[in-house]
RNA sequence: GGAGGGGUGCCCGAGCGGUUAAAGGGGGCAGACUGUAAAUCUGUUGGCCUUGCGCCUACGUUGGUUCGAAUCCAACCCCCUCCA
């Protein structure tokens, strides 16, 4: 790899937008100065095959390191992954089988290739070398750390003194993230601010084996969509990147004002000017609306290309702003009985409520139309033979054939 | 091994013999408003139908007491704490 020539205090500047916290900035730029390109490590947990937003805050951390010319390396923690990062939560992870990991690992090289250099970047799985290590390496590897030493881990500590337990293999995990960064010989390591303690054990790891300890290079985590909790699957407010483009510029247009420019520092490309510029605007009384409206077309642009972006945003002014019908409406056909088929019945058959009882609710509440009028009583039955368009709320239309 | 605490609706959590499909909050959904699937406000939030003040399911599981149990009793399962 070609030497870079980029002044150090440019690629620092770039390097250091947007991150919580830099450990060591002065180290960095040593290493920086060699000109060498350096070895940039984000480890990945392979459990869940689905990247949503918040991941990809560190992977275009490590888009900055590339475009700068270094080697990033994505780290499969394929072996990790059996442990179970210690959450505090006493969540039993299922253990993966080899052929999930390797499926899971394909689908984040898919999924990243949206973001980085697919040719520049680098996978490794960390069975490679943990596997070999057996169970004297272990040891050996666990005689580097102490438990004060771990237990300096907030969470642990924590747990310590609440008197609650800490199993034996959740000690392990920090030391095995680290001894990643001396296989690799990492020099820059990447993570949320959740990961900084396993990041700095790394640290103290390669010092240990003789190495240049890696610098650390932690993450803001990024809010879900409820601006509130971390984004992650399980509360349900993740906006994953494999979405529709419709459903993605959708929840990126529900995020509050407020959370809107969370989004920009973290996840936008723009140039921080102009989304400092945008910020003035909207204070001296531009429309937030505007601007949430360029980022989630940005954003549906970035993993689903211009035509879907631009696609995704007519479709949303004309569905929510000037309320047409949406431009595909699924089709159902439902056997109607000779009188006609009730409204609450259609509902629920055709999907748009999940049981009978929902759907007499949402008519009561004024939220069902047919054919763009509301329907007022819940005794309705539409005739057989006909054909209506059924719209639940704003957002859940279908066509529905009764025969 | 011993002692104690606890398992309630999507989640948290109150209830501790009847008026309880179960307070309150969160989340979800719908409506109003709007600048949008923002914010705010209002309503709603087990299911079924012949929509009655109807029926069926539901408070860890299984039995029991009772006219009547989420509420009392017994056994079992699971979680947590303390002691060893």
């Amino acid at each position: 790899m070609a030497k870079i020539t980029i002044p150090v205090e440019e690629q620092l500047a770039r390097i250091k937008r947007g991150c919580a916290e830099l450990i060591v900035e002065a180290e960095l730029a040593r290493k920086l100065a060699t000109g060498r390109p350096l070895r940039v490590k984000l480890g990945l947990d392979p459990t869940a095959p689905d990247l949503h937003l918040g991941h990809t805050v560190v992977i275009n951390k490590l888009r900055d390191f590339q475009e700068l010319g270094h080697q990033v390396q994505f780290l499969i923690g394929d072996f990790t992954g059996m442990i179970g990062d210690p959450t505090g939560k006493n969540q039993t992870r299922p253990p993966l089988s080899r052929e999930q990991i390797l499926e899971n690992a394909k689908t984040y090289r898919a999924q990243m290739a949206k973001i980085l250099d697919p040719e520049k970047t680098q996978v490794l799985f960390n069975s490679e070398w943990s596997d070999k290590l057996g169970a004297e390496g272990m040891i050996r590897l666990a005689a580097r750390y102490t438990v004060a030493r771990l237990l300096e881990r907030e969470d642990f500590a924590r747990r310590f003194r609440a008197g609650q337990p800490i199993a034996v293999h959740e000690l392990l995990y920090p030391l095995m993230q680290g001894y990643d960064s001396v296989a690799m010989r990492a020099d820059v390591e990447l993570g949320g601010t959740d990961q900084k303690f396993n990041l700095l054990v790394g640290r103290e790891l390669q010092k240990d084996y003789g190495q240049e300890p890696q610098c650390v290079l932690t993450m803001p985590l990024l809010e879900g969509t409820d601006g509130v909790e971390k984004m992650s699957k399980s509360l349900g407010n993740y906006i994953g990147i494999t979405e529709p483009p419709q459903e993605m510029f959708g929840k990126l247009m529900s995020i509050s004002d407020e959370l809107m420019w969370r989004y920009l520092e973290l996840l936008s490309f723009r140039p921080p000017e102009e989304i400092r510029a945008k910020r003035r605007a909207v204070e001296a009384g531009a429309n937030p609306r505007d601007v949430k409206f360029e980022l989630a077309h940005e954003i549906v642009e970035r993993f689903h290309g211009r035509a879907a972006a631009d696609a995704a945003g007519e479709e949303f002014n004309a569905r929510f702003r000037d309320h047409a019908l949406p431009r595909e409406i699924p089709e159902v056909t439902l056997a109607a009985p000779e009188g006609g088929l009730a409204i609450a019945q259609l509902l629920r058959q055709a999907g748009l409520a999940p049981s009978a009882s929902e759907a007499a609710r949402l008519i009561e509440q004024g939220g069902v139309k047919v054919n763009g009028a509301r329907v007022a009583e819940r005794s309705l039955a539409l005739a057989r033979g006909g054909s209506y368009v059924v719209q639940v709320g704003k957002r859940r239309f279908a066509r529905v054939r009764l025969v």
